[in-house]
DNA sequence: TGTATATACATACCAGCGGTATGTTAATGG
DNA sequence: CCATTAACATACCGCTGGTATGTATATACA
């Protein structure tokens, strides 16, 4: 075949972003091949590498699509949710969103499993990347102006913060006996309440 | 070569799975090869998969040494901290220990990045193997036994407890501008003692 | 004490992997 | 209208984890 038009490479790339997320999902990223994905959409390797240098780079655009689908909702969640009366209502908004995503098994397998051990070499971490701790920090440095939370606590606070919506996600997503969203939200709510 | 004797196969097997772990710490586990590690030890594949039948068993072992030496270490942390006049004492010191571990580069590397993603561990929270998990929701069982915990909170708790060492770790392992373990531990016990 | 067996490796080999080098053809810009 | 280049296909490569097989000797047992 040869040379299709502008308009069908950027389906070719959405096709490949978008299948190589299923696989990576279901299988895992080191067990998902690069001939597989090719073959579910009836292309070969050369197009793969043609829109991306490496496996990494499109396993990358598949991760940082969901950062910021996430980031985009915990966003609208947290304005919307944005209350007078209860200072951390638009935080705890925002948190209620990403424990859905930390819930789910895309997010999990890709952002919260593979995405720290295939992409630790290149430095994922450096915290501009990761909207999910942009996001808890910011809502920690409101808190703060509240007067709600000590300011030399706010890094370490956003850090452990999320880390715990992290983990709580896991647990949900195979129902731990004696878990369930609603109990674990509430949990989280008695957490950042009862913070000083 | 030839047959060696039992105790020679076990000082080969020990130092399969020291030098494992020390290549698997610094390059990552899928960038750590088979073969370089037996160069290393001057063996060939034949001795490694003769002790390990595949490269994940080696590494579930390195990984369990490590969850069983940080295991003893907190509890005897916690043991050792007890106190009459302090219920969240104990609790605090086993924490303090898993987070020491958490920001180890060993442990980082081993446990926290490559393990979920290499280990099929969806359940590796929750399960036995999960040592650091039983120590920290004991102690969370253990202050809802002093009346500081409300007792329907307990599994949330404590995953999200233990979460949040792990990303404190995790961050600290890395130095995040603005992170100390101390703050970090200060933050901890800020959040663990103004618990309802 | 002899000998059959199991053990502790070494050697040789393989399919499949990620990645590259090199076509090939048609859309596109000048 | 033509040179360029984008969008793929094809062929190939070194390396990887894993296997099949060989082999010498420690050990269990008669």
């Amino acid at each position: 075949m040869a040379r299709r038009s502008k308009i069908d490479a950027e389906k070719t790339r959405s096709q490949l972003i978008q299948t190589a997320a299923r696989l990576f999902e279901d299988r895992g990223y080191s067990a998902t091949s690069i001939a597989e994905i090719c073959k579910h959409l009836g292309i070969t390797k050369g197009a793969l590498f043609h829109h991306f240098r490496t496996k990494e780079e499109l396993f990358r655009e598949v991760w940082t699509r969901l950062q910021v689908e996430m980031d985009a909702e915990a966003r609208r969640a947290a304005l919307a949710a944005r209350s007078l009366d209860d200072p951390y209502a638009a935080f705890l908004a925002g948190c209620r969103t990403y424990l859905n995503y930390a819930s789910r098994r895309d997010y999990q397998q890709i952002v919260l499993i593979d995405g720290p051990s295939v992409l630790n070499l290149s430095g994922w971490y450096e915290s501009d990347h990761d909207l999910g701790n942009q996001n808890v920090k910011a809502g920690v440095r409101y808190l703060v102006k509240k007067g709600q939370v000590a300011p030399e606590n706010v890094d370490a606070l956003a850090i452990m913060l999320q880390s715990a919506l992290n983990g709580a996600g896991f647990a949900l997503a195979r129902d731990t006996p004696g878990l369930t969203p609603d109990g674990v939200y509430a949990a989280f709510e008695v957490l950042v309440r009862s913070l000083r």
